[in-house]
DNA sequence: GGGTGTATACTCGGATACAATATGTCCGAGTGCCCCCGG
DNA sequence: CCGGGGGCACTCGGACATATTGTATCCGAGTATACACCC
C-alpha cells in the first residue's frame, strides 16, 4: 500500500502558503523552486486541491496560487483527500460470493461482509486523525519554520 | 492510495482455514477453486504468509495450507502487514530540506517533520484498529457463512 | 513382512509477460496585468 | 490625460511518454505420501 507525493507535496505547499500569506498568490514555479519538485508536475498535482476549494489558483501575469480558505478551516484529512481521490483503500470485491464458497446463498450474504467491514472501521479511524487537525495546526507546530520560509522566500530571486 | 487484492484474499483464506481446521491441510487448488481466483498468483500471495509464521504449507501428496497458529491468537493487522510488506503508506521524503526551504537550515530540521508526525500517528489508529481484531473475530462474527463453509467444503469436488 | 524404489501431488522460488497506475513532460488555449501608443 | 491594443506571465486542460507497481502465468526443483515391487 503506498500514497503518493503528491500528499506530501500539497500539504507542505498548503503549509507554505499559509506561513507566505501576505505574498499571495505564489506562482507554481516559485513553489516549485521552493521544494525543488518538477514544475509542471506539481502544478498538475494542486489542480485538484483547487477543484476542491482549499486551494485558488489566478492567471495573469501577477498569478499564482494561494489558500482559499484561513489555514485553521482546512483539515489535513481535506487535502490528502482532494490529492489521493476519494477511494478507499482497501476494496471489497465480495470474493466470498465467488466460487463454491458462493454456493447455496446463506442469508448473510445480505449483511455486510465482515472483513470489509472492519477495514472500513480502520480507515475510519485513520480518516478521524486527519479531519481533527488542521494546516493552522501544522504551521504552529513548526514556529521556526514559519520565520525562515519568511526569511528565505523573500530572498528568492527568480 | 491502494490497497492490494492480496489483503482480501489472505483475510478470507484465514477465516476459511479457520472454520475449516479439521480438513486441513487445504491444497491451493482447492482454495482458489473456492473463491475463484488465479490458483498461481493466490499462492505467490499467500507465500508471505507462511514466512510470517500465520499459515503453514507442508508439501507432499496430502499437503495444502493450513493456519500455524489458533486464530484468535493471529491479528487483522499480521495478515495485512504480511501480504502488503511492512513499509508505511506515507512515506516522508523531507522535501522541507530540499530546494530553497532547505536553506539557511534551521534546528527544526533535526526534529521531525511534523506532516510525517501526523501522517504516521494517522497511520497507528488505523493499525490499532486491525491490531485489536483477530481471524477468530471474523469467524465469529459469521456464524452461518461457517456452517454455510463447512457444509459446500464438505460437497467439493476436484 | 519389511525394506526399497518409483509415481504422484503437492509446495517453493525464480523468470517472464502483461496491465494499471504513478510519475514526468509538452503544448495549445484562456485570462488577468502591464505598458505602450494613439486619440 | 485617458482609453484601447498588444505583449507577457501566469493557469488550465488534454495529450503524450516513461517508470514503477500490481496482476498473472509458467517452469524447474524439492519433498512428503502412497503404492508397487522385491528380498
Amino acid at each position: 500500500m503506498r500514497m503518493g507525493e503528491g500528499v506530501e507535496w500539497g500539504l507542505h505547499c498548503c503549509v507554505t502558503l499559509g506561513w507566505l500569506d501576505d505574498q499571495a498568490p505564489v506562482s507554481i514555479r516559485r513553489l516549485a523552486a521552493w521544494f525543488d519538485l518538477p514544475q509542471e508536475y506539481l502544478k498538475k498535482r494542486l489542480q485538484p486541491l483547487a477543484r476542491a476549494g482549499i486551494l485558488t489558483s489566478s492567471p495573469g501575469v501577477r498569478g499564482g496560487w494561494s489558500l482559499a480558505r484561513p489555514p485553521e478551516r482546512i483539515t489535513v484529512i481535506e487535502v490528502v483527500t482532494a490529492v489521493e481521490g476519494p477511494l478507499e483503500a482497501f476494496r471489497c470485491t465480495e470474493i466470498r460470493k465467488r466460487g463454491v464458497s458462493g454456493r447455496d446463498a446463506g442469508p448473510e450474504f445480505d449483511r455486510p461482509c465482515g472483513i470489509s467491514s472492519l477495514m472500513r472501521q480502520a480507515e475510519l479511524a485513520w480518516r478521524r486523525e486527519l479531519a481533527g487537525r488542521t494546516i493552522a495546526d501544522l504551521m504552529e507546530r513548526a514556529p521556526a519554520g514559519a520565520a525562515r520560509t519568511r526569511r528565505n522566500y523573500g530572498r528568492m530571486i527568480d
